[in-house]
DNA sequence: AGTGATAAGTGATCACCGATCAAATGGGAG
DNA sequence: CTCCCATTTGATCGGTGATCACTTATCACT
């Protein structure tokens, strides 16, 4: 009797989950999300349609796991982005600017954190996981945004306050360019600049 | 052979149709809108569902007309709010309170209108509709911020720029507030009021 | 080397979706 | 009363996510 059994048959265990993921990932870039069905991303894997069941319970499980590992990249950004800076009004823009990058990056996994449709049915365990996700994304906004606040930076109001009104105020640029690429938009690189501004007007005391 | 044919059979014609559009809405509103089948639909009207493709072509068109009569009511009541108003402080904090409450009340509208996946196929000129009737409610929105900028009230910027910066602002919040309601957010009532102070903020001179 | 247990993968299938079609229905015109 | 045709429908098509019993292939143990 072994104490572990290290099986590994066909799929070589977690490597072909990976595989699923990065097919998966390819094809929503290429067709976005709602547009790709679970045979598309088995035919683009080498497998059939069923044996995605074995690695993911449910297709929007496949769409969870690439939305998690996408913000913990941006968290990675964020406090990289942060470390060893200055609460300065540079600095807080430039916060701003990693977070508006992120989201035009990976338009993706931003749009199935923050955009997505309340599903009918009830995979809460799932969409638990895409809310946590950015959840945690956002607490680690907030404790840069509180820095600031401590710094005596901000206008009056409290720090959750700020933070959950300045998030809104980045969110809803990336939502909008994400959503609608056909608008007529002013020049991006401008319109963020100034959006950014904004931003630092309405939250730092001048 | 009479000129004009009033026939109006069993359906009664448009009224049919506006009988169908009020079932939609509804469920719509009660269970989101990818939850709602075009069978749905038909069984709350009380026809078949093949009844209904004499009305809609698709069943995304029910949805676009549902979306560009909510955007019609949020243009009459910008311009409504506007309308013999000064342009001061009050006033700019007032128009922001308006397309907030909009987006409140009108969560569905307002998600077909700026917040939807891209379709995998092309219903181009169904989500031309759709997108017609944001970019006209913007265009009513821009026209009011032009007003302060001609007041001489803003910081500096071309109005067009103030204007998409200011509407995303707007729509961040909403569009969060919509999309992540069981998110541990600040009171509504003081968050909105903060966040629009913030966007006077950073839109109108001090 | 041979064998049985078991994980991995598959074809077939289910219920449901949006959409289409030929056939049935029923109200108005003559 | 009869014909006409817009209206409505049951049946059906291809496609979807998900599940099932079954086959396949690998490993542990003799």
């Amino acid at each position: 009797m072994t104490v572990r059994s290290a099986r590994k048959a066909k799929g070589h265990g977690a490597e072909r989950r990976q595989e699923i993921l990065d097919a998966a990932l390819m094809l929503f870039a290429q067709r976005g999300i709602l547009a790709v069905s679970t045979r598309d991303i088995a035919a683009a894997t080498g497998i059939s349609q069923p044996a995605l069941y074995a690695y993911f319970r449910t297709r929007d499980e496949i769409t969870a796991v690439l939305c998690e590992q996408a913000f913990h990249d941006l968290r990675t950004r964020m406090l990289a982005a942060a470390d060893h800076q200055l609460p300065t009004r540079a600095s807080f823009m430039r916060m701003c600017q990693v977070y508006i990058d992120f989201g035009l990056q990976q338009p993706d996994a931003y749009r199935v954190a923050f955009m997505l449709e309340k599903g009918g049915s009830e995979p809460q365990e799932t969409k638990a996981r895409i809310i946590a996700a950015g959840v945690e994304s956002f607490e680690c906004f907030h404790g840069q945004v509180a820095r600031f606040v401590a710094a005596g930076m901000t206008r009056p109001g409290e720090a959750v306050l700020l933070s959950q009104s300045l998030w809104a105020g980045l969110h809803g640029l990336v939502s909008l360019l994400i959503a609608r690429p056909g608008f007529p938009w002013a020049d991006h690189q401008v319109l963020i600049s100034r959006h950014i501004a904004a931003l630092a007007d309405g939250v730092l005391l001048s």
